[in-house]
RNA sequence: CGCGGGGUGGAGCAGUCCGGUAGCUCGUCAGGCUCAUAACCUGAAGGUCGUAGGUUCAAAUCCUACCCCCGCAACCA
């Protein structure tokens, strides 16, 4: 048995996410989690919501509340969205926990005892009518270069062009549209990542298994240019972190706080201390996942992001972790994913265009986005999200592949044999050609899973799903029964027993649909199969189970014509 | 020459590292079965693997050049 810890990428407290932000992270490292649970391997599975920064505090000033206030609100509809698509969770914490801010402010003290802090002076655009400083693509203007009136500081849309704040003409707030800036000189702590450029690249070159999108990014940070930069970890706002080193003040940085992409890598840490206190463990309970000194040395970290995040996963937080001189746990496997697109399109947060979490949970049931987000995860490049592609796969794999043969196999029983078990027969030689086929999908299923490749993973358990069809038709016991009842018998019991195997092998991709399958064949055994000849007659002769209504709806096309039309536009 | 990913039958993808008769799912067509959610099973048609060169007995796979799509480009998270 071994202990695998497992971090989503925190998803921004600012409103609800879209089913490409869950595909990205969330939904996968939750397969995950599931899969080497129901493998028997002890996990920890963080996750939480990222809550500092300007736009979650000026979403809170559109919505009239308290920046605190606001978040506490957003937190508790994500947790509940997460629970509505199953996703299980240890903890679910947040990045504003007195966890994180003490963890924050350690993190910050030793990395400045390391020598590996710079305090800079700089030059920002302050507004006064915000009486903020304003991040550059929180400055517009007209774009030098096009003419663009809505250029942004930090780039041009129109035109692409890179820009500096004070390249744009007739510059103005793009939060109250005041003209009334100026430039303000301000201090900052920069975190020296170029001290630490050497051990980050020798650490990224023993990363030989992790995924081309991942190790290839890092290595363009790394090296482009004159290399790994040095980063600002601090911010003038008042939401967040407050500044300190350690326990003491830090003289000259009062009133600011720590950058969210500081903070936010170490509420990974943090979540598993809130988790902790939540339910009154010492500190030793989490440490022994994050303290390589108290007993994390055989912890096997595994993080999941969409691929914008990993330069903060490769080079900004193993930084943090390295600089401050303690024994942390870095991390072991990094899985990123590239972006879901929507209808031709990108998902957009900001512009509400695509399925947002909420949405997709008022049409259907968590199990069929589930399936099919996995099974469709953009692994290798983007893929896209098509009404027409997710009926048609959702109707196929759960529907006619999976449904139906929970329904052929139990309705076909109860009519010939009643609503037990039946018991007589013997299996043949179509039973053995199944289990051999089996015997090897499984393990090529427990393969992929290990590899953490989801999409041949999903593939695989459809197949998996489709020889038991393919068993039953040749079998064909509706033929059989006429004269050999008993050759009949052993067929469906060993359809049944196909009904319980097939509800543990699915649980990581569709854990409400497994339930009911278990439920159905009244049985609370979930062990993962060894040879698959045992795991077949787990049900013995006799056991009582029932005829499980629909499994899974089909999507008709008036519906999905519906839902195209209505998730056509943006958002309101 | 900014960096990275991708371009494979109508659609979505695997195969490319370690060259050797082009594979999977859906769709289409035909057949079978009738236990089942008009479901299931079998078979067929359909691709000169972005373009042009090169290496080789042999290239989707290696090399060179070019074209197209997408993402990123570090104080937005």
């Amino acid at each position: 048995m071994a202990r695998i810890l497992i971090t989503s990428a925190i998803p921004y407290i600012n409103g609800i996410k879209h089913l490409g932000n869950l595909v990205g992270s969330q939904l996968p490292a939750d397969l995950f989690a599931r899969y080497f649970r129901a493998r028997g391997h002890e996990v920890m599975f963080l996750c939480a919501t990222d809550e500092h920064g300007t736009p979650a505090e000026l979403a809170a000033a559109r919505a009239g509340k308290p920046v605190a206030e606001y978040c506490a609100e957003m937190w508790k509809i994500q947790d509940e969205l997460g629970k509505g698509f199953r996703l299980s969770f240890d903890h679910f914490g947040r990045s504003s926990s007195p966890q994180n801010h003490r963890l924050t402010q350690h993190f910050a003290g030793k990395l400045a005892e390391n020598g590996l802090i710079a305090e800079v002076t700089e030059r920002q655009v302050f507004s006064i009518a915000d009486d903020r400083f304003l991040p550059d693509r929180y400055i517009e203007g007209t774009c030098p270069n096009c003419g663009y009136e809505r250029a942004r500081g930090d780039q041009c849309e129109n035109c692409t062009k890179q820009l500096d704040p004070t390249d744009l003409i007739n510059p103005r707030s793009a939060i109250s549209g005041s003209t009334d800036l100026e430039i303000r000189e301000t201090k900052h702590l920069y975190l020296r990542q170029s001290a630490l450029k050497d051990r980050l690249d020798a650490w990224i070159d023993e990363k030989t298994d992790w995924p081309v999108l991942t190790t290839s990014i890092a290595k363009k940070w790394l090296h482009e240019g004159q290399g790994l930069q040095d980063r600002g970890i601090t911010r003038d706002l008042s939401w967040g972190v407050p500044v300190r080193k350690g326990d003491a003040p830090w003289p000259g940085m009062e009133g600011k706080v720590f950058y969210v992409w500081f903070d936010a890598p170490i509420e990974y840490i943090a979540c598993a201390a809130e988790w902790a206190d939540a339910h009154g463990y010492p500190d030793s309970a989490w440490e022994r996942w994050w303290r390589e000194d108290k007993g994390a040395a055989d912890v096997r970290y595994v993080q999941f992001m969409g691929k914008d995040n990993v330069p903060f996963h490769t080079l900004s937080f193993p930084a943090t972790i390295m600089g401050s001189g303690e024994p942390w746990k870095l991390v072991d496997y990094i899985k990123s994913f590239n972006y879901l697109n929507y209808d031709g399109g990108q998902f957009s947060t900001s512009q509400g265009r695509g399925v947002f979490m909420d949405q997709a949970l008022s049409i259907l049931p968590s199990d069929y986005w589930r399936w099919w987000l996995l099974s469709h995860a953009p692994e290798n490049s983007d893929s896209e999200f098509t009404w027409e592609n997710f009926q048609a796969s959702v109707n196929k794999d759960l529907a006619d592949v999976l449904g139906n043969f929970v329904s052929r196999v139990t309705k076909f029983c109860r009519s010939k044999f009643g609503e037990k078990v039946p018991s007589g027969g013997q299996s043949g030689a179509r039973a053995k050609a199944l289990i051999e086929e089996l015997e090897t999908r499984v393990r090529a299923y427990e393969a992929h899973m290990e590899a953490m490749e989801v999409r041949k993973a999903a593939a695989e358990l459809r197949a998996i799903w489709v020889a038991g069809n393919e068993y039953l038709q040749s079998a064909a016991p509706w033929a059989v029964f006429k004269e050999e009842p008993d050759r009949a018998a052993a067929m469906v019991r060993l359809g049944l027993n196909l009904i319980r195997l097939y509800a543990v092998l699915s649980e990581p991709f569709i854990p409400d649909a497994s339930a009911a399958m278990l439920q159905a064949m009244g049985t609370d055994d979930r062990a993962w199969p060894g040879p698959i000849a045992e795991a077949l007659s787990v049900l013995r002769p006799g056991h009582a189970f029932a005829t499980p209504d629909v499994l899974f709806k089909k999507i008709a096309d008036e519906e999905r014509e519906d839902w195209q039309k209505r998730f056509a536009g943006t958002r309101s």
